[in-house]
DNA sequence: GTGAAAGCGCTAACAC
DNA sequence: GTGTTAGCGCTTTCAC
């Protein structure tokens, strides 16, 4: 069913070794001898055993992935970029969910480095400096996404404080005086890192102190009400920042059922641009979240650390922009 | 940096075979070695490496996955689905992406191969006897998932026929007379595997002719100008029975446009049940595709083959429902 | 230009 | 209860 080397090299009356050359386009063979072994291969439907393969020569030419689950567009987008990414350099990629579990995530990592992946990309849901020695204790090079859990720690990541203080800016402009910043967490209890959430949350501050905007917070998962109380309250025009598009999409749903209309009555702006927004109305403003850039950025880093580069603790800010529609 | 057992041993002063008795849970063992060796194991950090083991037992406990690409929502949700189930039986996934590329599918199928995973789940995109013939020659399971390439392949997919069809009966009986068929092609040229896409347009003929209603059929990648005259040729009340979610959200649009209320004007269904429907209005009548429900049943189908069973060639429907909303 | 042999880290069969 | 050994399929070094 399955012919091994040392098969095929019996069947063909050479020796293992020459069958590797053959195979591995070594040097040293005469090319007759090479092309009945590559063709004999072909016919007994020889392939290679990239396990025993790997056993040897210590690389797998696989990157291991940690990230929550791929019912979030957002990281069905980052693996699905990885993927390519790794494929133009030949990588194939071992993907494994944490959940947003602690726990979970470490045996991910734990079971990516039994694998001997040659190296792995992980949105990180752990957080602090036990995590950290852990992370640097594993013997493959890691490369942080998004949140970032140290400046010791490879990270490519999204300017989210700069993209949202700027917008802050743009939003002032605009001549509204207040900002309802709307910001569901998404953990409870300070375990998970929810770095990028923070970073977002004070570009907000920023914004709001350099153009001495009055803000309301919210913050609570469920928002409802303290979304209809601080629409309500007075304070001049005003607009709601949302940190997702999700939350924005809601956002919308619960204006149109209070009958307050969008931009007129109230500004909405998001974030990530995700694709569902095309059927969206009134578009909705949001900045966008180049996922694409971020995967191959992070698989570039990963493919430096992996290529031997071990010194070096390279950090990426990809830059992301406001996308101007109706809602603002 | 990375410990072997070898060298686990060498430091417990003990033998390579009694280390080994240790990690795996083997019987023959003092207790107190074990311990001891378990401590220190712990403590030195070893691993594991699963490469090395996965070459002697022949097995990896790994999967691989072939699908088009996860910015697809159902692909995503499926791997999702898939990756979880498969963990729940301990085993890990690889991700392949065929881009619906009919010769890179065969090399992801290839590399799986040649990787030595235990099993494959894909959603293929080539179709055809030497296709059937290359699936069956590899050395692993292969189990479908979709687009079915042959009844003597395993394979896991959706009642799509009677699906349409029922919903075909639903809509007569609400009194339209007439239904508008969308259904862009996915691929062109007819080398592609359309399996799903072709089952759904039988179940609507079939519908159609079950209820003798008019019919209308749309094909064209780019709809607006066939369905703009198929909306306005007379034939009494019409609906428009789109394959897919996606289309339907595009026909919401233009019938907007064009100043067509749904449903009062004319009915609208979609397929698949998108999650991103619930931030449309008219909220859309849709059948839905309980992809987690595949995943599941696509890997218990696989495990048992991986398990040894060799001689079924295992298929299950799963059954879909109409989601009734305002659209129709 | 080709062959022989060692060994990657593990498991499993067998000996004591 | 523990040690020894062969070998999974490949790559790589060295000898001829």
């Amino acid at each position: 069913m399955r012919i091994t080397s040392r098969e095929l090299a019996k069947i063909c009356g050479v020796s293992i070794g020459t069958v590797d050359r053959a195979l591995n386009n070594r040097p040293g063979i005469n090319p007759e001898t090479k092309e009945r072994i590559l063709r004999v291969g072909r016919e007994l439907g020889y392939r290679p055993h990239l396990v025993a393969r790997s056993l040897k020569t210590g690389k797998t030419f696989t990157v291991g992935i940690v990230v929550y689950d791929l019912d979030n567009r957002f990281f069905a987008q980052l693996v699905n970029a990885i993927e390519n990414a790794a494929r133009e350099s030949e990588y194939f990629v071992y993907l494994t969910l944490s959940h947003h579990d602690l726990i979970r995530e470490r045996g991910c990592l734990e079971h990516l480095a039994s694998l001997n992946v040659d190296g792995v990309l992980i949105v990180p849901t752990n957080k602090g400096n036990e995590f950290i020695r852990f992370v640097k204790s594993l013997p493959v090079p890691v490369v942080t996404i998004g949140n970032r859990i140290s400046a010791t720690v490879p990270f490519v990541g999204l300017q989210d404080r700069e993209a949202i203080r700027g917008t802050i800016g743009v939003i002032a402009n605009k001549g509204y005086r207040r900002v309802i910043y709307v910001s569901p967490p998404l953990s409870y209890g300070g375990k998970e890192n929810i770095y990028e959430v923070e970073e977002r949350y004070e570009g907000f501050r920023e914004g709001i102190r350099e153009h001495s905007l009055q803000s309301y917070v919210i913050r609570d998962k469920h928002f409802e009400a303290a979304l209809s109380e601080a629409v309500k309250a007075d304070g001049g025009r005003s607009a709601i920042m949302c940190s997702s598009d999700i939350y924005a999409l809601e956002c919308l749903r619960l204006l149109d059922i209070w009958g307050l209309r969008v931009p007129t009555d109230i500004g909405l702006v998001g974030f990530d641009d995700i694709d569902i927004l095309k059927y969206v109305r009134p578009s909705l403003t949001t900045i966008s979240y180049p996922t694409r850039e971020i995967a191959r950025e992070a698989f570039a880093v990963l493919k430096v650390l992996m290529d031997g580069e071990t010194e070096a603790c390279p950090a990426r800010l990809i830059e992301s922009k406001l996308i101007l529609r109706e809602s603002l």
